[in-house]
DNA sequence: GCCGATAGTTAAGGTGCCTCAACAGTCTTG
DNA sequence: CAAGACTGTTGAGGCACCTTAACTATCGGC
């Protein structure tokens, strides 16, 4: 009767991505990644890395020795790399094909990376490439799209079978502000 | 430096999100609801329920005195209805547009509905709204994305700027197994 | 080769969210 | 209206993740 717990059932959590994807950065872009430099890449504590370490190590994601630099493991690159993509494909999609504030977009894009499956991720990967495309169909898409309508109102009749009994857009919009979206 | 801890930092938690849905839906199907159905609709203990239903009317959410029901308040209602709408339009774009399997979809959905910013949520309700249209070129979009490339190598050249270095549906695929998304 | 600066670790403590076990309030029914 | 059946609460405890403070290892310069 719930999906939703199986939230903290992910291989591994938020913070636990978000720490490997450090690694993987600080790899790229400095050669090597130590603790001090996992702790400022991310605003954590030195201690607070020191503990994930383990954590991480324990589920064969990364090699460290005291005092040693921290490793990716196969594994763990993966994991980096796959949410890396994911996050990629995200942000390009929020803020290319839905044209969303690209502040929001990439931090929208953080807070789920990790979240949304691989099967999600290739197709929005698809779903992007192709409306970004040259394709004829993809050029009149982004012409019109521009001029569809935004509100429910202004839709065709049975265009918001989606909303059902209430609005969905009301009930988004009024966290917003109308002014932002436009009426 | 870091985007990513807001997460811990959004109004309410992902379980806190569960719980006010639950109440909400519990309220509509039966009238009321109750400590013990919000742990059974959610599959938690009682106590778990007990100390969450605290944690909510401290923040105002919802009120509930010793052995009463629950009730939303104004800012849980509103809170429960966005998180709601949220989902469907999630749903709907997952399962629908991406063609992504409905299983996949939900569960996606549920992980990330409370997550995602109104500002994301109102733009992918209009792009799904607007590809589902009767509007001409939703319908030849819908007919030309059929057959569309799926992987990179088929992609016209220069379409993968969206790749980079490393093609990240090949990153992405490897989690799935290729059978699945077609070549 | 010792000393201080820098980097890293451990320990203790806090919060969120969950559990189980024990207790307390409420309801049903004879 | 009391007994037993439910329903709900409290308390103790656990795990994940974070912090600060105090300690320890390593390294560069004299």
């Amino acid at each position: 009767m719930s999906i939703w717990k199986r939230f903290s059932e992910k291989e591994v959590s938020h913070s636990m991505a978000h720490y490997l994807q450090a690694v993987a950065a600080l790899k790229t872009d400095k050669g090597h990644a130590r603790v001090g430099d996992i702790a400022e890449h991310l605003g954590v504590s030195k201690s607070g890395v020191t503990s994930m370490m383990r954590a991480l190590q324990t589920r064969g994601l990364v090699t460290h020795e005291r005092y040693g630099c921290v490793e990716l493991t196969g594994a763990g690159q993966r994991l980096a790399q796959r949410t890396e993509s994911s996050r990629r494909v995200l942000t390009t999609f929020l803020s290319e094909i839905l044209g969303v504030d690209e502040g929001i977009a990439s931090e929208d894009a953080c807070m789920i990376e990790h979240l949304v499956s691989p099967e999600v991720s290739v197709e929005l990967l698809r779903l992007t490439s192709f409306l970004r495309s040259q394709h004829p169909v993809a050029a009149q898409f982004r012409e019109a799209y521009r001029t569809s309508p935004r509100s429910c109102s202004e839709h065709a009749p049975g265009a918001c079978d989606l909303c059902g009994a209430t609005c969905l857009r009301e009930s988004l919009v009024r966290e917003i502000g109308e002014s932002e979206v436009g009426a």
